[in-house]
DNA sequence: TCTCTCCTATACTCATGAGTAGGTTGCGCC
DNA sequence: GGCGCAACCTACTCATGAGTATAGGAGAGA
């Protein structure tokens, strides 16, 4: 594109886009700090002093960047919900019957919660959030469970599956996934979206011998 | 028993045993209080003051019954916990194959978290309590663990489930039943005992339709 | 060189909430 | 009747942590 990143000799003189990334990463690593803290002490045991100077930096300079505590975790649980909004829509216009598309969000659903920002949106709860957050946040966690009832119905209607309680099965399965994000150990050896993977086949086998 | 009980007119003079029973019954009252609201609202985001205005008291009304807010707290989750313990110890002394003694466990399980006192013991992160109180709890909380995983390993050695991953197994299934703790409405419809049931037979059964 | 605009820090204010000091009331017991 | 004790209250102390006022330094443009 432009004759700078040809010669590529890191100048100290930024252009106004540099300084915009920079300005961006900078916000991008307050908030993976701050989802860090908030996922391993909680929301309310975690105070931005603590998220400042594990970065090296002061209070003031996270006020910069975003507005209030409560920002910060919007912003976090905002991004853990777009990913699993993504994940929905990827498996309702994907191919498949409906157990395919149910498996294949299952299995996405599962990986994203136990990303950071995922993990944040299982471990928030209302309590945390103003009124207005907390209803905002409501409408946005009932647009996910929504979208997997519907993967569920309509694996139910195209016989994919067994005739289960719609409403009772997405909830188990959700707090089924949910979970892992208590127990997941980061260092483990398995990688999440294999954890997910093959909490999926037991949701679909159940326990029983197969016949 | 005593005269009294025949004659039955409420005396205002207390024996030595009714004010023992009136003193449970009031540290009762407060720790009914106090997980209710932990439950509503989160550990860090109730107080105290909150806690006693609701039972018309003060403050230092509660620190008379109960030392401090983290004793508040222990003796909640241990109520808790021991109804877990309960459940397994009852289970694996119970009749039927492991199948059999798996479900009922899983089924006890289930309603008690939906209690007051068992969804606390899923609601409270280590991070609420202090170092030695949170090693308590986790030490525990990994007893159950393990009693699930023993009648897991049971089950799949007679033959009765399929040769799932123990370990796995045992945290998809806790974490099914421990979300109820978290969606379920006390004034719904169902009880706490047919939720579980239903959640059960869903997980026992699988997602896949019949053969 | 002067200034404007970001960026960042120091050093506060202020509310909240845990825990305590000390007093009061009322019952049971010598 | 006085003593002791349990229960309960009002009114504090004190630490913590959210949010802010204010200042200073550094690059960019005039």
């Amino acid at each position: 594109m432009s004759a700078k990143s040809a010669v590529a000799i890191p100048s100290p003189f930024r252009t106004r886009e540099e300084k915009a990334r920079e300005r961006e990463e900078k916000r991008e690593a307050v908030l993976r700090a701050a989802v860090r803290m908030f996922n391993a002490r909680g929301f309310h045991a975690t105070s931005l002093d603590d998220v400042a100077a594990s970065l090296g930096i002061s209070k003031p300079t996270i006020y910069h960047y975003l507005g209030n505590k409560e920002q910060v975790l919007i912003e976090c649980v905002t991004r853990g919900l777009e990913m699993l909004r993504a994940a929905a829509d990827e498996a309702r216009a994907g191919e498949g019957n409906g157990l395919a598309r149910l498996g294949y969000f299952l299995r996405r659903y599962g990986a994203v919660i136990m990303d950071d920002f995922g993990a944040c949106v299982v471990r928030t709860g209302d309590e945390c959030l103003s009124a207005e957050g907390a209803i905002l946040f409501r409408s946005r966690k009932r647009d996910i469970d929504l979208a997997m009832r519907g993967l569920i119905a309509d694996a139910v209607a195209d016989g994919s599956i067994a005739p289960v309680d719609v409403k009772l099965a997405a909830f188990t399965l959700a707090g089924a996934l949910n979970w892992s994000a208590r127990w997941r150990d980061p260092a483990g050896a398995m990688s999440a979206e294999a954890i997910a993977a093959a909490q999926v086949d037991l949701l679909i086998a159940g326990l029983a011998p197969r016949g």
